[in-house]
DNA sequence: ATCAGATAGTAGGGCATCCGAGCAATTTTG
DNA sequence: CAAAATTGCTCGGATGCCCTACTATCTGAT
């Protein structure tokens, strides 16, 4: 029962081999791997008794606040930025939990729209309510903590293309 | 080509629809979502000449660092904090790989030992080499960052039983 | 008007993760 | 010492993600 934490022991380990100056790296990153672990853990835990995943949730609360509750398969992919084979599962899923239906395009036979359902609309906002009540599983920290991490992480989304700091022209 | 920020966006979505208060914690869980999910894919870039990734570069360097370059299955998944099963499929690749070899534990007939081949430890040094080199992704970041975020991300990971803030004893 | 190229979605396969079930070996208990 | 409980690992099935085809449809350029 020693308690001891297995990432500052990897930080130590990595000190002994390689030096200081590669270590805070090394350790930013398997702690934000293990944080987001934590968290995803976390959250699937509290949607499960909505038959949801946070994946499914971030899919199902797009259409949510969609402007008519539909949109086309890709735009999908494209606003939650996963690949489009991802989208086609996912919306497998959501379609067999009712949540949400596919009707074909009005014009466009090429393309499926993914719909929300009455159902759907229901779990939304029952889920949405657990969720931010719950803080997102982010309670630990203070309003200021979590603008400030998310500063931090901007920083690094920035490597994947993803446009932040958007200009508001 | 509006180029805006998609997190952004659903904040502000959020804000509208929920009220102030919930939307910095859903920020803050979707930009952790997303700069993990762009960390991890830049690392697996990295990793793909070594034919490693980053949750395999893990298990590869528990052995490359542990006393004798062997452990037994069991311990790798405790100190990586994953199922056993994920274990199994780990070593499996590592395996396949020529990385590590399963050998019979000398007394206990029922463990098996995870071995770090020679090939296995030239790969374990090279890949290090690199990520160090590239600061683990990290490089946007300076590391007063690094451990700024370090600290932010320790309590969440609390919520997970991670035991932080060691004590020595 | 046609035909090449772009676009939309899906099928199939790989990886990493979890869970439950099952099997073998060891340890504990009565 | 024999039966029960625990431990260590693997297998099969699920989710979520990516990639590479492949089909169907649309669009634009000649």
């Amino acid at each position: 029962m020693s308690e001891i934490d297995l990432l500052r022991e990897a930080r130590r380990q990595w000190e002994k081999n390689w030096g200081e100056e590669p270590a805070p790296s090394m350790a930013a990153v398997t702690t934000l791997m293990r944080a987001q672990q934590i968290l995803m853990a976390h959250l699937n835990g509290k949607l499960e008794p909505f038959d949801l995943t946070f994946a499914r949730y971030e899919a199902l609360m797009l259409l949510y606040l969609s402007g008519d509750g539909s949109l086309p398969m890709g735009k999908v992919g494209e606003r939650l930025q996963v690949h489009a084979t991802s989208v086609t599962s996912l919306i497998d899923r959501l379609e067999r939990s009712g949540y949400v239906s596919r009707v074909p395009h009005p014009t466009d036979r090429r393309t499926t729209l993914a719909r929300i359902t009455a159902p759907g609309r229901g779990v939304a906002e029952k889920a949405t309510e657990l969720l931010n009540r719950d803080k997102f599983g982010m309670g630990a920290l203070s309003t200021e903590s979590h603008e400030q991490l998310i500063e931090l992480l901007d920083r690094i989304r920035e490597l994947g293309g993803d446009t932040v700091q958007a200009p508001i022209s």
